[in-house]
DNA sequence: GCAGTTACTGACAAAAATGTCGATAAGCAA
DNA sequence: TTGCTTATCGACATTTTTGTCAGTAACTGC
């Protein structure tokens, strides 16, 4: 009359691998419906796990939501940070722009700079403040950061990467266009006018 | 031994006015804090009523957002709607695109732009998608719409003007620059690479 | 094996958010 | 004034979400 419960009763990882286990989970549910469906019981579900469980790694909520947003700014740094800078500054220029919108490309990195940017909050604003100085310095500042007109590259260059990451499919096919249409239209827009303004500078 | 509580016991508005009143508090609260406050009470608190009077406008709290998003959908539409073309295609170009960025230089709409890409529902979608194609259609469409260079020119350009407006002031302050240092370069990429591309094109 | 550590869990408690209801009072029309 | 409609409200009920706790079981070292 024993019921046979024998499929696994129990995983037990790592701390580790169980944070990640949970944060990778939160970040499906990120992309796929939004921050606001960060909850506890619906992480914890789609983590295959108990709400408990989720608190015993996170302590709260909130310390899975923050502990997510770090986790994808690091990824998305060092995502930025990989790219190797060919010589001639005109391929650097595109490899570079190539680089940064692959890095938005994933749906994960400009939702989380959207959640970002909705959610006041400025304690978890700390982080992306240190990650953005950090992925400035060592990237660009390694090459020639001084003249303004790169940095104001830079600027428009990052913004329209995460516009095209965030809103590009979504437009793309409300103008009934291929989904990658934005993408493409963008990275002809860098090229032919950075390559204007870098000519009436100079270099 | 009365309390005196003259100072006007109730106010009692039209109910076009308290949803209107309703409305703007949360757009207030959209603004300052981000989607995720748009609790009941705060919208309640913030446009000075109690919570059942929000919910006897709206049914549910959901129906205040639905009905925030609509009314800031139109706004955005109708100021989009509202510029006057110069005869002077240059001029004109010029003008559509400072336009644009004024609809979302108020930080609303480009965070309702935000919102509603991170907010699934597609219920709400359909709202969007239509005033989306009012727009391309009258305005853009009024002019010449079948060429694909321009279409794309369109699609870039109102990406790039939601990003500034959402993330522009940031992160132009996370460079150490003015807040609207964004807004410039990018108005300035536009104007040089758009030229470039209609040059090439032909017009 | 055996003991100790701790990841894991279900059941429960607490808190937060949403929604209901009957009473009240502001305006309007007769 | 008087009566009617209904916007408004406080108190309460319901639902949702978060967090606590004590017990269980999976691994480790002995």
């Amino acid at each position: 009359m024993s019921i046979s419960k024998n499929t696994s009763s129990r995983i037990r990882r790592s701390p580790e691998a169980s944070r990640e286990n949970i944060l990778i989970a939160a970040e499906r549910l990120l992309v796929r419906q939004g921050p606001q469906s960060l909850r506890l019981a619906d992480v914890a579900k789609e983590a295959g796990v108990a709400n408990a469980t989720v608190l015993h790694h996170f302590g709260t909520i909130d310390g899975v939501q923050t502990a997510l947003m770090e986790k994808m700014i690091v990824e998305l740094v060092s995502g930025l940070m990989a790219m190797d800078v060919p010589d001639d500054p005109r391929a650097a220029r595109a490899a570079a722009i190539q680089n940064l919108f692959d890095a938005f490309e994933t749906k994960g990195a400009a939702r989380l700079a959207a959640w970002l940017e909705l959610t006041d909050e400025s304690r978890r604003l700390r982080t992306v403040r240190e990650a953005v100085q950090t992925v400035i310095r060592l990237k660009i500042g390694a090459e020639k950061a001084d003249e303004a007109r790169l940095e104001d590259a830079i600027l428009v260059s990052v913004i329209l990467a995460i516009g095209v990451g965030l809103f590009g499919p979504t437009l793309s096919e409300l103008l009934g266009k291929p989904r990658d249409r934005a993408r493409v239209a963008a990275l002809r827009l860098l090229e032919t006018g950075l390559e204007e303004a870098a000519r009436k500078t100079g270099q």
